[in-house]
DNA sequence: TATAGAATACCGACCGTATGGTTTCTTTTG
DNA sequence: CAAAAGAAACCATACGGTCGGTATTCTATA
């Protein structure tokens, strides 16, 4: 955002909102969650920490909000790639991996929605809970795609990289390794 | 540890310290990073905050203690189950996977040092490059008996595993998961 | 072997700061 | 004018850290 005197300058609240959003997310996965408060988003957007409480009353609401948001992008991005997807079988696991994994060159962050969903839940027991109903949730929902063993080895194996990917630990060739988890997600790859 | 009076009692700073990171990495895992205060360690083991501090000067030496424990600890659980192991091939991915799937039933928390290691780690940024530095020398360690491929996804998928497991989703049927894991990592299952 | 004294283990009161939260006020917008 | 957007000053508290004190254990030496 960058606004500068944001006392005077036109009201935008839903920009501003989207930006509190934004920017509380970057610092969980930049930062961690014990480092976003309300003065460091206040500050990342330009604004007060007056500002900020005007739109999330409490922290709880803030994290709660960037949480909810990174689960609709999540499910957003799952579900159009299920769309583009000409098989049925195993189209969950593909857009699971391909929204897990991020592909691009080493260094670049990447605002990754299943990123901010992992840190988040990771640090923060509350949160935990949901995260578990959800994911459970999500797992009933493609049930008839997407049940079988190996689909969900194969997305574990897509939350395996996340995190050592996360963690800054190289991978040999993940390329390679997506182009094989895809290929498991084929319809008769057992047997 | 529970000990009352501690001020006339006899003195044991050996064991006081073990207890310290013990209770530390206990809070760890069940209450997240942000809840590791003094006060809350002291608490646990029954002691006063300045205890605490007597043994660990700053919070960072304590936590670093702890991540270094914890490192410690998977590493023997690593080579014994090595030692044991009588094909070398995949052993250490077999004891690797072993020492992060927990099997017991669901519920108790049980003491893992990998849980420990991954949520320190996911929690401190400073950590992190601790763990990819340590991690990586791991590989390499264990490359001569474990760099293929399919070794590498089968701890993957542990590391996936372990992932699910923490944040309280149902794996469907995870000795079978298990079993499979160890199958893949005999000698000869490509092709 | 006894014992003074140093070193260690630990307590408990205190301090500075960062953070979550409250309140009041100003400016804009409808 | 009323309600919303946001600023700005303020408050309470929890936490990391400091400091001086007290009890215990170790060590050296007579």
């Amino acid at each position: 955002m960058e606004v500068e005197n944001a006392y005077k300058r036109k009201k935008q609240p839903e920009v501003v909102r989207r930006a509190l959003l934004d920017q509380a997310a970057r610092i969980t996965l930049e930062q961690g969650l014990s480092k976003v408060t309300f003065q460091a988003v206040a500050d990342a957007v330009g604004v007060t920490k007056g500002g900020v409480m005007h739109h999330f009353a409490t922290k709880n609401a803030l994290i709660l909000e960037v949480f909810h948001d990174a689960m609709a992008k999540f499910e957003a991005e799952v579900d159009t790639a299920m769309a583009k997807d000409p098989v049925r079988y195993g189209s969950f696991t593909r857009a699971y991996i391909d929204a897990t994994i991020s592909l691009g060159e080493k260094g670049q962050a990447e605002f990754h929605s299943q990123a901010t969903l992992y840190v988040l839940m990771l640090g923060d027991s509350e949160l935990r809970e949901l995260w578990a109903e959800w994911s459970n949730q999500q797992l009933k929902k493609h049930e008839p795609t997407d049940n079988t063993e190996t689909l969900c080895m194969a997305r574990l194996v897509a939350d395996g990289i996340w995190l050592s990917d996360f963690s800054g630990i190289d991978i040999v060739d993940k390329q390679s390794l997506r182009d094989r988890l895809i290929k498991m997600t084929q319809r008769g790859f057992d047997a």
